[in-house]
DNA sequence: AGTGTATAGTTGCTTTTTACAACTAAAAGA
DNA sequence: TCTTTTAGTTGTAAAAAGCAACTATACACT
């Protein structure tokens, strides 16, 4: 049978014995480690503000692109990291101050070409939050929110984060199609009028409002704070707040419903 | 804080002349090059072979895990691959010697403690193909087609590939559900009967045939080779090639689809 | 040729889900 | 009280999916 013959101890990193194929092994793996890619994550942290979708920038201070706004985000450390995700979730605490609303692995660019230092790759990040919550810490650099027009921004970027950005844009608007994921823009509590104005937003176009509140409710991911309200120009709106359990999406006729 | 400041020289490294006056941030700076996490790409391969999913494993040469099973891959070359990407193509056609079924980036892994060697980080893609194009070359390693059950395989694999399989098999079944994207399991002209039996593999359970074709076909990314069948018991079966122009999944009625 | 059987493909009806529009509800202000 | 504004519901028609029975076309066997 095929098992794991020779496991490795962890913690042992291999220097020890003088067993030659070992040593070649070490030779070539030296070798790799002085020509490996530098490694960086970067952020793309939506909101919603003055009825437009936002992401947050930082102005880059130093070369290369001194001066031109990018995404926040940098070199990963390996001593203080213990993975990529909690190096993401590092950064987005110190831009945002915000712990945990929505940090999603987005994808990874990487190739000789994107930074003018030589290879790079970037494993982005997007993350989602409520304009209220955040208050901008912004380290050293210049920080601000930059609102997205279709799916992008009114000026150049930094590298290729404008290519960047939009794939942000599209993985956010495919996924609002068919999850409760816009949730993570309000505040914990919201009424559906504000949940439905926030796809409306982002999708760029209206909705009809007794289908939204069917999918949305039927769904059973909102849970309704009985007695609590939202008051406003016309009848106060009922307050829900999000629960998170099981994946549920909007469709109740994927092609697996097929089945007889 | 490390920031994504100094140019790096790809060809001059770390290890050089230690602490003088230098600011901390340059010490810092430099360690932290010298101990840039190692790169890898890594790939899910997918084939459906005898009623059931497979998957490409090679049995690993070298230490940590020797003699154990693993999904093909290895480091990252800069000077010979130009972008992630392209790494992730040269592997596969090193594999299994077909240029471009369908490779799709499915998502980064890097921690301190998934390779005993220390820091790594893999991008992982998945590849699906015909299990007729493919000859394995199997360069150095021995190679295999594995039988996937669930979302996983009879017996472990190295490093932490036990999860991301499941993680590729996952997001296979999802992506059957509403994308054509099962094609690419088989060759190049194929009958309906064949791309469901593939889809009920796949996803495990039977569907309904009217069902299906009425989804397939109304999508309209399948052209009808009209006059040409395949042979069988039965009835022969008409067949189809898949062309992909736009990106039409089998929802109609998406959420954006409430506008009015 | 005639019959059975195996697989491919279609059709018609029922049920479920959605789109759309009109309706009621609850607040504020004149 | 009446108008305005926003929230939320209901009823109906249209669209899509589920389900089952039907037809079609091949081969094998007698």
């Amino acid at each position: 049978m095929i098992g794991c013959d020779d496991p490795a101890e962890p913690g042992k990193v291999g220097l020890t014995t003088a067993a030659s194929d070992e040593a070649e092994f070490l030779r070539r793996y030296d070798a790799a480690r002085y020509e490996k890619p530098s490694f960086t994550v970067d952020l793309v942290i939506f909101t919603v503000r003055d009825e437009h979708l936002h992401v947050l920038l930082v102005k880059r201070a130093e070369h290369p692109f001194k001066g031109c706004w990018a995404l926040p985000g940098g070199f990963l450390d390996p001593r203080r990291d213990a993975s990529v995700d909690a190096c993401a979730a590092r950064k987005l605490i110190q831009e945002t101050g915000v712990r945990a609303p929505y940090l999603e692995q987005l994808k990874t660019y990487g190739s000789r070409d994107r930074d003018p230092r030589g290879w790079t790759a970037t494993t982005v990040y997007f993350a989602l939050m409520a304009s209220e919550s955040v208050r901008l810490l912004g380290n050293q650099a210049e920080a601000s929110w930059v609102g997205v027009r279709g799916d992008q921004v009114d000026f150049e970027l930094a590298f290729d984060h404008a290519q960047i950005l939009a794939d942000a844009v599209e993985r956010l608007r495919s996924k609002l199609e068919y999850t409760h994921i816009a949730v993570h823009l309000l505040p914990e509590e919201f009424t559906l009028p504000e949940l439905q104005r926030t796809y409306e937003i982002i999708l760029q176009q209206p909705l009809d409002k007794s289908s939204f509140r069917r999918r949305v409710i039927q769904a059973d991911m909102l849970e309704e704070l009985t007695g609590k309200q939202r008051d406003g120009f016309g009848r106060p709106a009922q307050l829900y707040r999000f629960r998170d359990y099981g994946r549920r999406t909007f469709f109740p006729r994927s092609i697996s419903r097929h089945a007889r």
